[in-house]
DNA sequence: CGGACGTTTGAGTCCGCTCAAGCAGGGTGG
DNA sequence: CCACCCTGCTTGAGCGGACTCAAACGTCCG
């Protein structure tokens, strides 16, 4: 089954732009829908193989102690999910849930494993793209030591204005609980609310229901600084 | 000038161990000796390359306000310094200081290049190497954002045993500062100290200068679970 | 009408940071 | 050889941020 290359600016990945797995496997096979808050894998099951998101957003968390969570980073169309797990092929260190529905490529691991073997250009793409997350996992790394949490929510609030962009009535694309909000800050429900009943007031974000306004971004960069 | 493999294990980078490179350059000119407590490269340096560690024992590590900063990890033999630099051919966005005297390989943005469209299998390596660097980050991730800094300073200490191992008075081969010891744990140096002598009278560590010896690896652990 | 569940708010508490005051020890100059 | 200072280590007191817990409130639904 041949389809032409998929939307997404620059894709190098996804089953739609990779010719070797174009043509050899089905799209119809390896492509998954999946609802808003499903779960696409959970730290410590078995890998069997990598996704390609094409569609929808989906946040990468770790478990701590009963409810207490980290999400590590926000994941949207381009980007890969499950690739921390190459090193050993054993089991994901994360969960992946999506945020909207969303559709994934599932690539296993044999294929994939082929590709870097066969296609070098590949290997090198992959390679450029762990050092991104590096690059960012290692700053995120300094922040969650050093900034307090009323920077770390400013900062997530102006990353996701980024990464998901705005809607027609210029909230942030993706609706998000205030405790995924609390388990990306490292933080609780109960702070963030605080914060923001205290961001609402001076009108330099709006929320309606679960969406957010930046109204006011130099002075969410404020809290940023301190 | 042609030398023999190196004697770090599984070695697959340095000059010795890369034929392309062997071949091509002299060792004696790639090869840069710093001295304890010298600055390898800084944060905000052009990136001209990669260095390969092959004797010694390094802290990368990344600025904050003033006097404060965080610890990303530490490197050893074997390990590669600067690479997240790939992405963008730009500047370090990280430090790195050496904690004893150490040798390292440098090699040019220009050959490391070639190197990664000439030989696949030296670039797979190095996308593996990125993976299991990010595995590690994303778990430090959430140790900085849930664990207490008692928890976080206990799982240092096991890990730099596991690091750099013991010498011959079993203690861990590597002499840390206080200091250090806080900026990795995201701590600061008085509570360190506190949590010290903590330890000390419970026999839990032993200390000489700036060695320290582990005696009761359970005890301590008992801090990382809460 | 009452229960169930999520939201909002307040009070209390504690961890860990900051600051600053004691203590050495060791080098320097009288 | 001793007095002095400087620097780095050690300890205590105080404070504040943020977490926990729980009560009050509202809203939806049976």
């Amino acid at each position: 089954m041949q389809v032409s290359k998929c939307d997404i600016e620059n894709c190098f990945l996804c089953i739609h732009c990779m010719p070797e797995w174009r043509d050899a496997i089905s799209v119809k096979k390896t492509t998954y829908s999946f609802k808003r808050g499903e779960t696409i894998f959970a730290e410590g099951d078995a890998v069997k193989g990598i996704y390609f998101i094409y569609e929808g957003f989906v946040k990468v968390h770790k478990q701590w102690v009963d409810n207490k969570e980290l999400i590590i980073r926000f994941a949207k169309a381009g980007d890969v999910l499950g690739h921390r797990a190459l090193v050993d092929n054993d089991i994901y260190p994360i969960s992946a849930t999506t945020l909207e529905d969303c559709k994934a490529c599932f690539i296993t691991n044999d294929f994939l494993e082929a590709t870097f073997k066969t296609n070098p250009s590949f290997t090198y793409k992959m390679m450029q793209l762990y050092a991104a997350e590096l690059k960012k996992a290692e700053r995120r790394m300094r922040n969650l030591a050093h900034m307090d949490v009323k920077g770390r929510i400013a900062e997530l609030l102006l990353e996701m204005q980024e990464i998901f962009g705005l809607n027609k009535d210029k909230f942030i694309a993706v609706a998000i609980t205030r405790q995924d909000i609390a388990s990306y800050a490292g933080s609780t429900y109960e702070t963030v609310f605080k914060f923001f009943t205290e961001l609402l007031q001076e009108k330099i974000i709006t929320t309606s229901g679960k969406s957010i306004k930046i109204n006011n971004a130099k002075k969410l960069r404020g809290f940023v600084n301190n």
